[in-house]
RNA sequence: GCCGGGGUGGCGGAAUCGGUAGACGCAGCGGAUUCAAAAUCCGCCGCCAGUGAUGGUGUGGGGGUUCGAGUCCCCCCCCCGGCACCA
């Protein structure tokens, strides 16, 4: 018995409060312990984790909407029978705390903990069914500690290993910044020009697992399509020769350049007999030394390097390049190949030079015509995919004149042509022409015959390209997790040995914005050395905060293991069941969080999901919340922003934002549309207000229903609104059912079974829309669409607002029905439904209530109302005995008075009967 | 340029297998209640024509498949997100 029954009643307040309900709920689950997750035998586990904030200082509506759904769905198992396990924590770590104390004299240390403090109490206050006992912080050494253990046993492995490097230098914010960090050329956080700089620092070779991080997202079908394509591209695996043209330059010294060769990356090995020249980088060695006695090289090379790197710009951008005056030697051929300097080559990637095949490579072709260079055609694609494709469309037209003329067009349009560039010219089904003794090979036989040949002369093979770069994980910052290593004189770069672990970072340190505090502290630079105890210094360097946020979520999982990383707990709630974030975290952090989990299990810490120890089954990844923007241009130029609430709008008449003005002047501003809530542009919206006017139900409810999870929302005061009219009537329900209703029903206490035999139409009609929009909400539910569990609740609302209330049995069906809402509203709106469920003597607690399940008997309906369609258009219904089969029904439709009135007499030439649906006669 | 995701009323958004397009909410309009307002309740609400019954039309545009298309296929346009000039 699903059901759950009443037992009494008391006296409710018939006003709803929020502030006064959510307190009480609160402190029931905290007094009851309701969200302490513990090992249970016989429950199957549900690992619920939301993205850990930044403590920036307050909760603002992205983390309130991204912790809501990570609720709905811990709750919603929760009630399902799962055991369930959701935590929080802080990723407190990083540059903004730094930032904070340059402009405030306080400690980062003091400024992230008071943070912590204020932001959780605005977490708890939402009602989240979080397990604080596992509450994690990555800036406390009982944390931090680990990542320098394990930083030591990838040291072990040579998975981190130290080398110099050019790197990518943030010049404002005074560090390094890895490869992904920057964007167009900027620095992620602060968008200044990023500099070269050489620098010695800590790299982990996640290149090392690139195959795997790559093949093991074909076995992540939890995660969005989108992300694992993002995360397969930035991984960037190509297949391809790598081999050497040959050469005799020399620089001023007379010094052979890098060995007499000049080495290439090619995926198309099966064109290299129609290479017509080499194009290099413009920091390529060759261009450097061929830019030394020619000003005009030297001055485009400058340009080059100066060049923008927008992708938009770069995909549209002319290819240019100048010759170097030198050349190199084919080494297939023995011919002489002219080096080019061209701006499409990058220095970044393969080798930084490439063979040139005008003939099928769109930007050598371009690169060609503009410079007048020799076009060679190597492969005959000339039966292709695209031919036969044309063939087929054109086929109707053989037999006759016009149609033959077409298919020599269409033969012709498709056939190589040194004049313009086709698509086509670099598909990879052709065959090879023109190239000796490949002649009439296919790609991959070209490919094998010519790596063999390379290989045999020494002159290159096979080879794997990556995009994919290790990750540098030194940071030049004091507010990080300190590298646990020591400089000795003697001995050189010393591991810290694990009994001193953890390295504390000292932390009353202020930063002033003039490097790294640390630098000052001798009572942390001085120390002793492991080794030879000799006087050293200890490495100031601290690791990137990606490292902190790679393992968070196992540490979550093993709240007891003091003397340990993770303990046997992390592989019972490993891994993760259902992740919820920022899309913008869909490469960094997600890469690297998977990186780390199979470094994890490498060093033979934990074991769940062996043999690949994915660390995230099922990824969602939210939508940003947006707003208004309204601005006005300053004199100077400049732009002004204004919030929202402190503008009106207009409308026209037609209920479109037409204009608005400022509220203090009554002047215009320009409406800017719609846009992510950010700082800068004023149009955020602050949660705490939010709670405080209208509480924590009605911003939980509003962001699930304003939109579904993955797609964007949009703020609006008057959904607000909106949605706390909504709470507003279900409380008043609640009062009306305990004061007019419950008093019908029987005694208290007794058994009550309805069965939709006994009911009247409308109650069996009643019972029947609250079960089938429970069906709904379930499979909503299923999906993670929210918005649609939110409208079901109003619906069920509207329902039993509009149901008769003049019997016991209406009362009793009624009593079911509100059951079954508040059951269903309480992963939303948890308080609001505690409440009721208590007050309304459902039960004690909620959380305990079984989810609702609908009753097939509840379903049933004796007849059913068909669609009617004459002719394919709908024209009104036909009630049929829901027990009539095709026959029945097409009788029942062709005599039906609709029919009559628009057959007009017209036999009907056939009828389509789809069962439970509609009918549709054809005339 | 390439790869994703989209385009549905005044707005946010529904529509599960191809089966009554616009659920639910917001805004708007009309009414009830009220001394009045707020709150609440009732009704209307895609567009065009019509007093109305009703008819026509309608899911970015154009074709197609089908008894029937927002949904499937082809072509095109626009918006959003991501990116790799990746050799």
């Amino acid at each position: 018995m699903i059901w759950t029954q009443r037992i009494g009643c008391r006296n409710m307040q018939d006003k709803y409060n929020p502030t006064q309900i959510e307190q009480a709920a609160q402190a029931h689950w905290n007094k009851a312990q309701s969200f302490k997750a513990e090992r249970v035998a016989g429950k199957p586990k549900y690992y619920c984790l939301s993205m850990f904030p930044y403590p920036s200082g307050k909760l603002h509506m992205g983390h309130v909407r991204n912790y809501t759904i990570g609720d709905v769905l811990t709750r919603w198992h929760k009630m399902r029978g799962y055991n369930v396990l959701q935590p929080m924590g802080w990723d407190a770590f990083g540059l903004p705390a730094e930032n904070a104390a340059i402009k405030n004299g306080v400690p980062p240390a003091k400024w992230t903990w008071d943070n912590i403090a204020y932001m959780k109490k605005q977490l708890q206050s939402l009602g989240f069914a979080i397990d604080w006992e596992r509450e994690l912080a990555t800036c406390s050494p009982s944390y931090y500690k680990w990542n320098q253990w394990l930083f030591l046993r990838m040291l072990d492995k040579g998975i981190a290993y130290k080398k110099t490097q050019v790197v990518n230098w943030d010049p404002v914010d005074q560090t390094v910044l890895a490869n992904e960090q920057v964007i167009d050329g900027c620095g992620w956080r602060t968008g200044a020009l990023v500099e070269k700089r050489e620098i010695p620092g800590y790299y982990f070779n996640i290149t090392g697992y690139a195959d795997e991080l790559l093949s093991a997202l074909d076995h992540l079908p939890g995660w969005p399509e989108r992300v694992k394509t993002m995360q397969a591209n930035w991984i960037g695996k190509s297949y391809g020769v790598r081999f050497a043209f040959t050469h005799d330059i020399r620089d001023e010294q007379g010094t052979l350049l890098d060995d007499g060769k000049l080495w290439v990356f090619t995926t198309r090995a099966d064109t290299i007999m129609g290479v017509t020249f080499c194009a290099v980088a413009a920091e390529h060695p060759l261009a450097t030394l061929a830019a030394r006695n020619n000003p005009a090289l030297a001055a485009f090379i400058e340009k080059c390097k100066q060049g923008s790197v927008m992708e938009a710009d770069v995909a549209t951008m002319e290819k240019e390049g100048m010759p170097t005056g030198l050349s190199v030697t084919h080494p297939l051929t023995g011919e002489a190949v002219p080096v080019w300097v061209g701006n499409y080559v990058l220095m970044s990637y393969g080798e930084g030079a490439v063979m040139a095949v005008p003939a099928h490579d769109e930007r050598d072709f371009g690169f060609a015509k503009k410079y007048d260079l020799p076009i060679k055609q190597v492969i005959d694609a000339g039966v292709s995919l695209e031919f036969s494709s044309k063939l087929a469309e054109e086929s109707r037209w053989l037999g006759n004149e016009k149609g033959r003329a077409e298919i020599a067009e269409a033969f012709e349009s498709i056939k190589f042509s040194a004049e313009h560039w086709d698509a086509w010219y670099a598909e990879k089904d052709g065959v090879c022409v023109n190239s000796g003794k490949y002649d009439g090979l296919n790609y991959e036989q070209a490919v094998d015959a010519i790596a063999a040949d390379l290989k045999a002369k020494q002159h290159g093979d096979k080879k794997v390209q990556w995009r994919l770069r290790d990750w540098g994980v030194s940071r030049q910052r004091y507010w990080g997790c300190p590298i646990p290593i020591i400089h000795c004189e003697q001995c050189g770069d010393v591991p810290v040995p694990d009994d001193q672990l953890p390295v504390v970072l000292p932390e009353d340190c202020v930063p002033d914005g003039s490097g790294n505090p640390l630098l000052k502290r001798d009572d942390f630079l001085k120390c002793a050395c492991p080794k030879c105890g000799q006087p050293a210094r200890r490495e100031t360097d601290t690791m990137d905060t990606f490292v902190d946020s790679s393992w968070y979520y196992a540490r979550y999982a093993s709240r007891r293991s003091n003397d340990a990383m993770v303990d046997d707990e992390t592989n019972y709630w490993m891994p993760v069941d259902q992740y919820i974030g920022g899309i913008e975290h869909a490469i960094l952090h997600l890469l690297y969080s998977r990186f780390w989990s199979k470094v994890m299990r490498d060093v033979g810490l934990v074991s769940y999901d062996a043999p690949r120890a994915e660390p995230f089954a099922h990824l969602l990844t939210q939508g940003m919340v947006l707003n208004h923007i309204f601005s006005r241009r300053t004199d100077k130029g400049g732009i002004e922003y204004y919030a929202p609430d402190s503008v009106d709008m207009q409308h026209d008449a037609q209920g479109r934002i037409s204009g608005a003005t400022l509220r203090d002047d009554g002047k215009p501003v320009d409406y800017q549309g719609i846009g992510t809530m950010s700082k800068s542009k004023l149009n955020g919206v602050d949660p705490q207000a939010l709670i405080e006017q209208y509480g924590a139900d009605t911003a939980r409810f509003f962001m699930m229903f304003a939109s579904p999870p993955e797609q964007t929302l949009e703020w609006s005061d008057a959904g607000v609104d909106g949605a706390y009219r909504f709470l507003r009537r279900v409380w008043a329900f609640g009062h009306l059912f305990q004061t007019e209703l419950s008093g019908l029903i029987g005694k208290a206490g007794a058994a009550r079974e309805l069965t939709s035999a006994k009911l009247p139409s409308e109650l069996a009609g009643l019972r029947r829309e609250m079960h089938l929009l429970l069906k709904q909400a379930n499979y909503d539910l299923g999906k993670q669409q929210f918005n649609t569990v939110a409208s079901s609740c109003m619906k069920m609302l509207n329902a039993l607002e509009k149901a008769p209330r003049d019997s016991a049995l209406a009362a009793e069906v009624i009593e079911e029905g509100l059951s079954i809402l508040l059951r269903v509203l309480s992963p939303i709106t948890p308080h609001i439904a505690h409440a009721l469920w208590a007050e309304l003597n459902f039960g004690e607690d909620i959380l305990q209530a079984a989810w609702p399940e609908p009753l097939e008997a509840a379903l049933v309906q004796d007849e059913l109302e068909l669609v009617l369609q004459i002719a394919g258009k709908t024209r009104g219904s036909v009630r049929v005995p829901a027990s009539a089969d095709k026959a029945a029904i097409e009788q029942l439709a062709l005599a039906s008075e609709t029919a009559q009135r628009y057959m007009e007499g017209k036999p009907a030439k056939k009828v389509v009967v789809v069962p439970g649906r509609l009918v549709n006669i054809v005339v």
